[in-house]
DNA sequence: TGGGTAAGTTACTGAATAATAACATACGGG
DNA sequence: CCCGTATGTTATTATTCAGTAACTTACCCA
């Protein structure tokens, strides 16, 4: 009686969907096999397909699921000034991307998106939607005059998603090995150097 | 007589190391299977085998291939200040990449650094040499003062790289689909001003 | 409390794929 | 010109993997 031995479908259908998150990020997307992930979870391998009817449908509720917790992680937006805002947005991201490791394993990994198209596209609109915040957010700076008027805007929110996408990419390669937020304040603030009036 | 039906070792070789880097980018680098890359070439599966005795040293001469190419496209370095040298070493890069779009392809493929070390390792340091390179470039600026006197050309360094990688990444994630060169040299450009003195 | 169903099991299948074995022949050098 | 070997071939294997089939039982609720 203590020990449960079966959990709810809601329940197991998020722990599945959960350690494959967490296994994405160690041994790579595409080397994450049913038997892995079940193994880690505990149960046998034909009980994932319990859950889900197929793997491909495992991908697209980690995409959802990412999603999410990218959405909670910038809810809280504090600071006034456009300068700070930026830095700050940055700052969550490369901390979400330094807690969920995952995101540019699966954000890099060419095959997944070849094979899912679903996953290619959540992940494309994710990144649709933060250039245009940090374009936003730009556009305010030029207006309150901080950066400087002939600035394009979506030229330097490029700039700034590239640096977090370099920088996690060369985190990623590096097996982790160095502070992604430290490195991540410095640059941006070398960056926005450009950026100012 | 006019047709010939077998190569000598070392031409069938390249063709193999010449053709698995075209397909890389086509269907991915894990998805490169040596049935697919035999019939690309117009040979059975098994003749692969007759020239490497395993693909993982595939991927390894293949590495090997994509250096001494790289190695090749920045042999002319013409101009002389240090910022249009700057800019020539990013075009070029990028020129190369847009040549041999499976450099990001391998670059981002998560799986093929997990399970093939020293590809990983030619890729690394390529990457290092990269940016060795860049900063020179960047400290011989700020010497000639061009550049800011308190600017960090590691840090500047690494920018540009981030610049350069992001950069093929959005590329190679949005199908190819935008000029690299364009969008690179207009980049820079405004990453530049960063730098200046 | 007992019965139906949801959540699990073991045993299996078929497809894909790297690699081997055994056999065949093109072709260059003596 | 012809022989040996380098370069192929077809047939086959072992493994890994997603997914299915058939059966089992824990757990909830009437």
């Amino acid at each position: 009686m203590s020990t449960r031995t079966r959990k709810p479908a809601s329940e197991r259908k998020a722990e599945i969907v959960d350690t494959a998150i967490k296994m994405a990020a160690i041994v790579g997307p595409d080397r994450l096999t049913t038997e892995k992930l079940a193994r880690e979870i505990g149960i046998s391998q034909p009980a994932i397909f319990r859950h889900f009817p197929s793997k491909t449908n495992i991908w697209e509720a980690v995409g959802e699921r990412i999603c999410t917790l990218m959405g909670e992680s910038l809810r809280q937006d504090i600071p006034n000034d456009p300068q700070a805002r930026l830095t700050h947005i940055v700052t969550a991201q490369l901390a979400f991307i330094q807690k969920t490791p995952a995101v540019p394993a699966i954000l890099f990994s060419r095959e997944l998106h070849a094979e899912n198209e679903p996953l290619r596209k959540v992940f494309a609109s994710l990144m649709a939607a933060r250039h245009a915040r940090i374009s936003e957010l730009v556009a305010q700076g030029i207006s309150t005059g901080v950066f400087k008027e002939n600035l394009d805007s979506d030229d330097a929110a490029y700039l700034v998603l590239t640096l977090i996408q370099g920088l996690a990419m060369r985190w990623s390669l590096n097996k982790q090995n160095f502070d992604l937020l430290a490195e991540g304040k410095r640059l941006l603030a070398l960056q926005m150097t450009a950026f100012k009036a």
